[in-house]
Parts: C-alpha cells; structure tokens; sequence
DNA sequence: TGACTGACAGATATTGAAATCTGTTAGCGA
DNA sequence: TCGCTAACAGATTTCAATATCTGTCAGTCA
C-alpha cells in the first residue's frame, strides 16, 4: 500500500538531519530539505509551520539522542556521589564527543544555545531534574547535606557550563582539560557532602 | 615646546577607544583612528603592529580599569570566605555593569573572548592568582581546607562562568540571577571550608 | 636622524541588481 | 475530503563590480 512513503513528520526531521549535516546550518534550506525528500517545499510547512520550528525539532531529537545515557544514570542506583561524578563526566564526554564526531549538528545546537531558544531551555531543565534527582537520593543517603536541591542541582548545572556549554567548546582542546575537570568536580562534592553550617 | 602634541601609545589608545564606542567594533577602522587623531593611519602603525594588537591593547586597558578594584578586595584583609564572597560578587557586577553602560566595549571584549586571544588568558591568569591568593589566606586562617590552592583557584573561576564570562552575558537579565548567584556561592563556600576527606 | 607622510598591493567590505528562499494560498487529483 | 503542488509576494542571500581598508615602505621634512 505504501508504494509512494507517506510524508511524515519523523521522515522530515531525518532528512533534515541529513541535510544540515552534509550542506551545514548555513546553507541548509527547507528547499533543499524538500528536494531531499522529493516534495514540493510547501508540504514540509504543512508539519512544521517555520523553518525555525524544524530547525528546534531536528536539534531536540539530536540532544535527546544524544543525553539518553544520562537518564539511565540518573535514575540507576548505588551512592549518590558517584553517581554524580559520573553523571557529569558523562555529560562531558558526550559534548566533548560530538564537537569531534558531529561538528555540524554542533553547530547548529550552538546557534540554537546562543539565540536561548526555548527549547535549549526545557532541554536544561530537564538535565536540571536528573541532577535534582541524583541529590535527593543523596540527601535520603545522608551522603549530601542540601536544603535547597533545586536550587543546588541548577548551581552544580551552571558551574559545570566550562565544560559542557557549546560556547566554551574552543576550550576543550586544552590538555590540561581533565585537570581542569577533576578540581571542579573535587570542590563541588566536598560542598555537597560537607555537613551544612546554616 | 608641545604646540603639536607628540604620539603617543597612551593617546592613540584613548583617542581608538573613543572611536570603538562611537563606531562600534564592526566599523571602526585603523583609518577612522588616524583620522580622530589628525594624523596618517601609517603613523598608528608605527606603534601598534596590527589592528589586532591595537585592539588588544585598549581591550587590555579597560579590563585593567574595569578589574582594578577586585585586586584591593584580593589584596585586602580579614576573613578569607568573606573577602572570597566579595570579590566574586564584585567581578559579577562589574561585567553585569559593563554590559549595560558601555555595550560597545564589552561587545570588543566579547569578540576578543570568544577568539581566546592570548591576552584574555593572561588577564584570566591574572584573576585566578588573585583567587589564589585568598585562597591561601583562607588555609593560614584555617578558615578553607584546600590541598591545591592553584587548582582550585582556577576551578572557582570556571565553576562561576556563567555569571562573569561574556559568552552568558544574555542571561544576565534573568530576575532569578540573584538567587542564582547565592546557591553557587554557598556551595562553593562550602566545598572550601569544609574538612577534606583525602 | 627619526617621526611622519603618502602612495601602493593585496585583502576585505560595501553595494545594488539578480537570484533564491520563506511562508501563504488557491486549486488539483486521488 | 485530504495531502499535495505550484505560483506568488516579500524577505533574504548571492554575486560581481567598486570602494575602502590593512599593512608596507621609500622618501620628506624638521
């Protein structure tokens, strides 16, 4: 019956994928897209009303795809702390990993955390949630002494942006990174673990 | 004697920053400076090499202004975790201030920090000794417990990019960037002073 | 002599006309 | 009716000609 595949969202946002890839953020049009895909260019506005709107959706299934490891570890078990530490350097591997393997799609999440889409910002909340979660296994471990772990969890997010945020990626070829890395994650869990004064 | 003012770097310097904040980084042009200074744009080059170096110089020279009081609060007395507190909040109010007032000198300063000019990191170098240089107040106080006073220095100066470096200058409008700015600190207060474990 | 000028080559930026793209919509064909 | 096409207006991008800029240097002048 499928003779001629049917158009459907998921298809366009493979193809787009593809796309931006092999011509760029740049250069990729949604006429290209539609070319790629043999359609008029106006079938591709009939799933997704901008091409901004591609653009978000092709760069959510990316970051999705890519961030699925740091869910498992989040909701896994055994002691908080290492499972932080893992957590967060799991975080930088897959940055640090793609910036290598995956410059263009890079680029274009890039541009995307720049103009602070809001999309960039429910992706952050959602990592925000997992190291959320972590900490309060942690707290009910006695392992971390927290009052606040949603304001915590965003302060461990946003110290670690050096390592993991798209605008510091020039940075990350530095040799000294894991160095760098290790001293960070030091301090931040002797905060978390030390008894709390106030 | 001085009838026709002699040229100097320090002139060209003021008269090029004059011409940035008019024209902004985009335009301004080693011609334009010339033409402000009422003489050939060959006569800047016999003082500055490039443009480049031009406009690292007054770069240079406004991040010295702009940073002068946080080398009194470093070089200052009394409570370690205090004066630690104090500084970092100083270093965030003055970027915050700066990309308010003077917005065509930050944006210099922006392009300049994303280019990881060399300048940039002996300014960072700069800042990190004088986080050091608390830090090692704070262990003779017994007031932080820190095994590499070096390292850790540099990783409070990353751990707080988000609210210094220009790359996130964007989110600074945020109304949550106080509360933002307490849990950070906290936890990072807290990693210093409390007992190492190994 | 030594700070400065002015002319120069090559690189970069500007400009305006033409081409292409985005987003819309009337209408075709299954 | 539903999914698509094709044609369109306005916005954006490209391209090539032109202008301006960067960096150099031989030569001027005080």
């Amino acid at each position: 019956m499928n003779e001629t595949v049917v158009l459907t969202p998921e298809r366009i946002l493979e193809v787009t994928e593809d796309v931006l890839r092999r011509f760029g953020l740049a250069k990729a049009t949604v006429v290209d897209v539609a070319r790629a895909l043999d359609v008029s260019h106006g079938s591709v506005y009939r799933h997704f009303p901008s091409k901004a709107s591609l653009r978000d959706a092709v760069a959510k299934r990316w970051l999705d795809r890519a961030n699925a490891p740091l869910e498992k570890i989040a909701e896994g078990s055994g002691p908080a702390p290492a499972r932080l530490e893992r957590w967060l350097r799991t975080m930088f591997s897959i940055k640090y990993k793609k910036v290598c393997d995956d410059p263009e799609m890079f680029a274009t999440y890039l541009a995307l955390a720049q103009e602070a889409r809001e999309m960039v910002k429910a992706h952050k909340d959602r990592l925000v949630d997992q190291i959320a979660h972590i900490l309060s296994d942690g707290v009910k471990q006695g392992a971390f002494h927290v009052t606040d772990v949603k304001a915590t969890a965003r302060a461990i997010f946003e110290a670690s942006s050096r390592f993991h945020h798209p605008a510091h990626s020039e940075e990350w070829r530095d040799p000294a990174l894991p160095a760098r890395i290790d001293a960070l994650l030091a301090l931040l869990l002797r905060g978390l673990e030390a008894p709390r004064k106030r």
